[in-house]
RNA sequence: GGGUAGGUUGAGCAGGUGGUGAGCUCCGCUGACUGUAGAUCAGCCGUCUUUCGACUGUGGGGGUUCGAUUCCCUCCCUGCCCA
């Protein structure tokens, strides 16, 4: 807690309150969310994925449209990932060396391409406002990955000319303390706009991801540029990093299990699909603004989902974001306030067990 | 009334032409999901049991048989055709 950092970005499209949350957009857009319902929940900025927009539609097609901004007509900051988490998540379809990494697409099995300069090269087409280094993700191999991904961090500031985005780095090193610190280190000494965090939350325990950050604020402790904790995360997560200094934050979290029924509050998590929601006539959680908790009950929510109709998924949707940027904002506030460390402890006991043991009882109006 | 095809665990089916029918898909119940190949995936889904396992179940009744979903008799129900 120590740590904990307030502060503000300034990108080419806004500021940027820190700590934040950014609901991610892979394919150019936040699952089931228009931009206009993410102003509503109060987004500052959002990401979108090199990988998945250079094969379709295609960043030079994006680029003759006029950027990523008016192609999805948000016009707040964008974060680009590079593709490098694709190195991870779709494993089974790459192979990665010194120079780069070869994917077959998972769309038409095609063979592409990506190099650290490619990366940078398409994030600067896209007209991110953040683009993120390729970077080469493997939880097993993380200290063995140390050397290759420093020098990826230099060819991406070499590639890099675009002086309206910011280029971020990313320190690896998965668990390793040893390795994690050669990152950090590293990758700090580059000039990059701001540091992020990577390769945690890809099956770690909680403590060993904590253990890393750990390493990550000591190294980094006189530096002023913002860190961006990639991956994460869940509500409790969100308190075990910013006491270690993390501002920024994405995960597919929220909109995934969003999309899977399940939805969250300060009383825990609960999934809407469970029978029991089915005759409670009040909404997700009474001290929500969002649309959803304003104008429907738990039972129309969970008919939705039952019926798979697709406002089930909009509904859950609006809700967790708005729900994880409320969060963000609430943190900021209490550290401004001194009352952290008693919202850290009521989030946390909520989100430690389950949604069904921590579920609060309908409410009566 | 005659003919014909059927009746299987909530629904829809598969199977089984005398030798232990609990198999599938829905529905239902629960859980998981962390820089999105995910509106996805997993487990359970007759009864008892934590498990192992035991028991019950092929429309009803009866018969033949060591043994019947299977063969025989009878009744009920459904679809279609004819009158």
């Amino acid at each position: 807690m120590r740590r904990a950092r307030l502060g503000c970005l300034s990108t080419s499209h806004g500021q940027i309150d820190t700590p934040q949350f950014m609901p991610v957009g892979t394919q150019a857009t936040v699952k089931s969310l228009t931009p206009g319902d993410l102003r509503a929940s109060g987004a500052q900025i959002i990401l979108a994925n090199a990988y998945h927009l250079a094969l379709r539609p295609g960043h030079e097609r994006i680029a003759r449209l006029g950027g990523l901004h008016r192609f999805t007509g948000w016009d707040g900051p964008i974060l680009t990932d590079s593709g490098g988490f694709q190195v991870f998540s779709l494993a089974h379809l790459r192979r990665s060396d010194d120079d780069g990494v070869t994917f077959a697409s998972h769309i038409d099995g095609s063979t592409m391409r990506l190099t650290p300069e490619r990366a940078v090269e398409i994030q600067e087409a896209l007209g991110s406002d953040i683009a993120m280094m390729l970077d080469d993700l493997h939880p097993d191999l993380a200290p063995l990955l140390v050397e290759r991904n420093v020098r990826w961090a230099e060819r991406s500031l070499a590639a890099h000319s675009r002086t309206d985005q910011a280029l971020f780095g990313i320190i690896q090193g998965g668990v390793d303390a040893d390795a994690r610190r050669q990152s950090a280190r590293a990758t700090a000494a580059l000039a990059f706009d701001g540091l992020a965090v990577g390769g945690l939350s890809v099956g770690e325990t909680k403590g060993q991801m904590a253990a890393a950050l750990d390493v990550v604020a000591e190294e980094l402790a006189d530096d002023a540029r913002p860190r961006y904790l990639m991956g994460v995360g869940s509500p409790e997560d969100f308190f075990v990093a910013i006491e270690r200094g993390i501002d920024l934050f994405d995960c597919v979290l929220p909109t995934r299990v969003a999309r899977n029924g399940q939805v969250w509050t300060d009383a825990g998590k609960l999934n809407l699909r469970n029978a029991r929601h089915l005759d409670d006539p009040g909404p997700i959680d009474a001290t929500c603004s969002c649309e959803a908790c304003r104008n429907h009950s738990r039972a129309y929510l969970a008919h939705l989902f039952r019926a798979e109709e697709l406002l089930a998924y909009r509904l859950a949707s609006v809700h967790n974001v708005t729900y994880t940027l409320d969060l963000m904002r609430r943190i900021r506030t209490a550290l401004r306030d001194g009352t952290y460390a008693s919202l850290r402890d009521v989030v946390t006991e909520r989100y430690a067990s389950t949604g069904a043991r921590t579920d609060k009882p309908p409410v009566t109006p």
